[in-house]
Order: C-alpha cells, then structure tokens, then sequence
RNA sequence: GAGCCCGUAGCUCAGCGGUAGAGCAUUCGCCUUUUAAGCGAGGGGCCCUGGGUUCGAAUCCCAGCGGGCUCACCA
C-alpha cells in the first residue's frame, strides 16, 4: 500500500533493500531472495556475528515492503574449516589442543553434550538467534560438501584453475605462494584439512594430486567432501552455489570480499549486493575479538540489558565504528524507551525512520518499562539496597500514573536488570565514610528515637525525627546534615528523601543499616 | 602501502540540507519538604581548514590537515 513511503524511507535498511530490488530487476526470473550471513564456528558466537544476521535482518524485512518476492535467511557455518586456535576461554585446553587443523565439525565436543565441537558452537548460535526470533535456515558446510551440493561448482573452479590461480597469487607473499592451493585436500589417513601445494591437475576426470603429511604422493576427487575450498575461493562457490543475493561483512573484510568477487566472475558470476559495517571498538578503540576476549559478549550486554537495547544499539549508524563496552547499555536502554514513545506519535513516513520499526519489524509493542533505566539506577544507588520490593515501592511512589499491568513485568525485568549493573559497575565505586564523633553521636541519638517509635510510624514523622536530630548537630546548616546522612549511608551526595526511604525500608532494616554506620 | 571511519561545548557523543543539541563536568539559586530518586537557571561553539553545489551547508561534493582502526599470515 505505502510503496512511496518506503521508497523515500531514509533508514539504513530501506537503503539497502532499494538497492537489492533494483539488483535483481536485472535478472529475469527471480523466485526467491536470498540473504546470507556467515560463521566460523571456532568458539563461541561473536557479537559481531550477531550483529550481522540482526542487521541483515531488518534489511530483508525492509525489503518485504518493497518487493512481493519471497525471501530466505541463510546462516550458514563453515564447520568444515580446520581448527587453528584453542580458544583461551575454553574449559578442555589440552584436549582440544590435539585436534589441530582438523575440521571443526570432526573435532569431538569435550563437553559431551554435543556431536562434535562445532555441533556445539553452532548450536549456541542458534540460541543467541531464537532468543531474538528470526526466521533463518542454518546450513553446515560440513554437510554440504559431503552431501555433493557443491560439486558442480568445485568442477568450475578445476576447470577455472589457473585463472583463480591467477587472481590470489599476486595477492600473497612469495613464501606462501609455493604451497597456495584453492583446494585444501581432506587427509584420507588422519582427516585433518591439508594446506600442500597442488601437483597435478585433471580436469577431465575432477582429480587433483598432492603429498600427504608423510610427502607420500596421493590423489583426490575434488568433489564429494573429499576437498575443502580455502576460505576466499569457499566464498566466492557459495554466492554461486546457494544463490545468494545479498550478504553484509566487516569492513576487515572488504578487500577478502573484492577478491571473491574476482573468484566468483570464473564460477557463475554470481556477485551478492553487499554491505560493509565498520567494527565494533572495546574500550580502548580497538577491535573486539574472539581470540583477545576484549569488549562485550552477547550474554554479557544480555546481563545487564535489554534485548531491545542491544538491536537497538545494532542498529544506530552500522558504517560508524563504535565503542561497544558496558556504558553504552544504559543509554541504549532509555534511548530505547524514548524511540518506543515516539513512534507512538509519528506520522507513518518518520515512523519508518524510528529504530523501533526495524527493531520490531513494525510490530511496535505498546509498553515499554516505566520508568527510564538511568533513573532506576540512581534510585537502585541511592537505596542501596537488593530487596526488589523496595525498589519497586519506591518506583510507585515516584511515577505519576499508576502502574499499568503490562508495564509491571517489565519493570520486574529492568529492576533485576538495573540490580546486576548497580552491583558491578557503581557499588564498587562508592565509598561509604566512617561519621566523625560528633556525627557518631548524633546518629546514635537517631537510632534511639527511632527505636522509640512504634512500627506504624509515617513516612513525615521519619523525616520529623531526622530533622530534630540534625537541628541539634547543625542547626546553620540542615543540609549538611542530610549529605552526611547520604555520605555514610550510601556513600553518595545524595539521595532518596530519607523519611520515605526509612518508611519503605521498615524500621528493623532502618536500625540495622544505622548500626553498622557506627560500629 | 591500500582501504574504511571519525574531527560539533572542558569530556563522551547525538544531529546529517532549514533557529546549534543531550549527558557528564562547571557557576549560581533552592529543603520543618505540594516526590532532594534532586530541582531550577546560567556560562561555555569560526560544527578541523579551504574551495564548490544550493535561496540556504555542521549536514551534500572535491581537496587538504589531524586522529583512529582495519587489511596486506589465517579466517
């Protein structure tokens, strides 16, 4: 219906998805549409892998809008590549440190809960990925070579030999260009993938000839699973072999992504429409790895915020390198939250500009948390306390509108949210400091007049009692008294009004916390 | 060497053709309380430089100067 609406959409997605419709107007008979992320499961799924199949998600769901073509998500994992690194995070070092350039997929899972170690990385992928719902097909390499599927397209590249050949070597160093092979040969005596120089070639009969581990000569079919494409070439017999359309990389990729495109002219001249995305950056500005562990992790973000925070931070400015670290997560999730309300009121042409449209793909839920995650973490700082209840209380008492149903489990979540973050990033931080004698005295004059008081005692009368107390040490200066109170409470300048607090808190927990300021 | 990104308030950044913005920091004012979980008000800018396009440029284009990252072994 709106078709010039999303025509003139000026979001990232819409961008991309008008340049996919227009690549396939070129060709006749187009089906089906399809997107292609890739993985190497060699550890545990990397952020940027997520951000990736996030990302190329919301294009194909931009480019739905436009176009009454089908679509299909590949994720597509390339378990056949050899193992190269322990990952230093991973439990079983020694063990897995003997399967060294063997193919990820034949390398066993020392966790015993899963075939094989990339079986078992492949498949906390595919966690991250349900978590978020996204409608994808995995493919394992593994499977597809040893299935045949990609057999046509290994015979072109034979058949093509030297002039693949003639696109990578200038690319490499001299010392590598001797053992430069685009098939890697799986060793018929250990299984691991051979990187050995090609000796003879026959195109006739889809065989090529190399030395083993042990220089004794050996001949392979180069179909079959028999042989493994290095990872340039591999690329390059994908777009060709699985049709793809569109496929997004980093930008550490761009130069891989030319030369594939190179590779690709001599198999179908299947080129994807492609995107690069700048890095995600840690704290110091460098880029996030597996192999250095630097940055966040999905689960790491996942602990402290939202799922909508982080595709919300996905999605803000994807060529733009950013700090990707802890901090980002409270803005993301008000920035969130004030995204939600916005789109609320936008016409229809700006709501296609508001993260939340792509974020939801236009299912745009009606609630969000009540209250801006920024805010609950002072308050969570200024109670100082664990007890959900309390802070819930406060929260009421603080809203203007009473809490609507569906906001109330949302707040449950941000509340336990804002808990983990509090404890790890701003207790450590506070630095309660010991009440001086006269402060001493005054609070244990506080905690007397306190204990004299019956349970039912009021939110004003608390706050009465403080004031009568401090009038006493600071008669000049009230509000010096109430910042000690915060300093040696809480170890902040400031906080919740202490007469509600206390009321709230509950006079045991109130004597207790007062106690320990003095012992 | 090549490619990519960034130069906007003291700091971190948003804005990306139509009056220069936020958070933090800073200055001042405000508690026997209409929620101090702070609140209110201010100061602070040749939007890196020079050209171009335009009625109009922080924004688009070109050139330059800074800063950073990535790739040139593997993926």
């Amino acid at each position: 219906m709106n078709n010039n609406l999303y025509k003139n959409a000026k979001a990232w997605p819409f961008i991309e998805a008008n340049k996919i419709k227009k690549y396939i107007s070129k060709s006749i008979e187009k089906k089906n549409v399809i997107f292609e992320t890739g993985y190497g499961p060699s550890g545990d799924p990397h952020i940027g892998t997520f951000a990736e199949v996030l990302r190329t998600n919301m294009v194909r769901n931009c480019f739905k809008k436009i176009s009454k073509i089908s679509t299909s998500l590949i994720t597509f994992s390339d378990d056949l590549d050899a193992l190269r690194k322990v990952p230093e995070d991973y439990p079983y070092q020694d063990k897995l440190s003997k399967y060294i350039d063997y193919p990820l997929s034949s390398v066993p899972d020392f966790t015993g809960k899963f075939k094989s170690y990339a079986d078992r990385n492949n498949n906390l992928l595919k966690q991250f990925l349900n978590r978020f719902c996204f409608d994808y097909t995995f493919i394992s390499s593994t499977d597809s070579y040893m299935a045949g599927k990609f057999d046509a397209q290994l015979l072109k590249i034979l058949t093509n030999y030297e002039e693949i050949m003639g696109i990578i070597l200038p690319t490499l160093r001299k010392e590598r260009r001797a053992s430069y092979s685009p098939f890697l040969p799986i060793s018929q005596k250990t299984g691991k993938v051979l990187q050995v120089p090609i000796k003879v070639i026959d195109k006739n009969n889809g065989v090529i000839a190399y030395r083993d581990e042990n220089s004794k000569f050996q001949e392979t079919l180069v179909t079959g699973g028999k042989c493994k494409l290095q990872w340039k070439v591999d690329w390059a017999m994908r777009w060709s072999s699985l049709d793809i359309d569109y496929e997004m990389n980093g930008k550490d990729l761009i130069p891989s992504f030319e030369l594939s495109s190179q590779i690709a002219k001599y198999i179908n001249n299947k080129i994807p429409v492609n995107m690069s995305y700048e890095l995600f950056l840690d704290e110091k500005g460098e880029k996030i790895s597996k192999s250095k562990g630097n940055g966040l992790s999905i689960d790491e973000w996942l602990k402290y915020g939202t799922v909508d925070s982080l595709s919300l931070f996905m999605y803000n400015n994807p060529k733009r390198a950013k700090r990707l670290y802890f901090d980002c997560i409270p803005n993301s999730m008000d920035e969130y939250k004030k995204n939600l309300e916005k789109a609320k009121v936008s016409n229809p042409q700006s709501a296609l500009e508001n993260p939340v449209w792509h974020i939801h793909n236009e299912m745009i839920p009606e609630f969000s948390y009540p209250i801006e995650f920024t805010s609950l973490l002072n308050l969570v700082t200024a109670l100082n306390t664990s007890n959900i209840k309390t802070i819930k209380d406060f929260v009421k008492i603080y809203l203007k509108n009473p809490l609507k149903e569906e906001q109330d489990s949302e707040l449950n979540k941000i509340i336990l949210l804002s808990l983990e973050y509090y404890k790890k990033f701003i207790l450590p931080h506070l630095k309660k400091r010991k009440p001086s004698d006269v402060e001493k005295k005054a609070i244990i004059k506080l905690i007397n007049k306190i204990k004299n008081f019956d349970d039912a005692c009021s939110a004003e009368e608390y706050q009465k009692i403080i004031y009568n107390v401090g009038k006493e040490i600071a008669p000049e200066n009230l509000r010096k008294w109430f910042i000690t109170l915060y300093q040696i409470l809480f170890g902040s300048d400031s906080g919740p009004r202490l007469g509600s607090f206390f009321k709230v808190y509950g006079k045991n927990n109130v004597l207790k916390l007062l106690k320990e300021t003095i012992n």
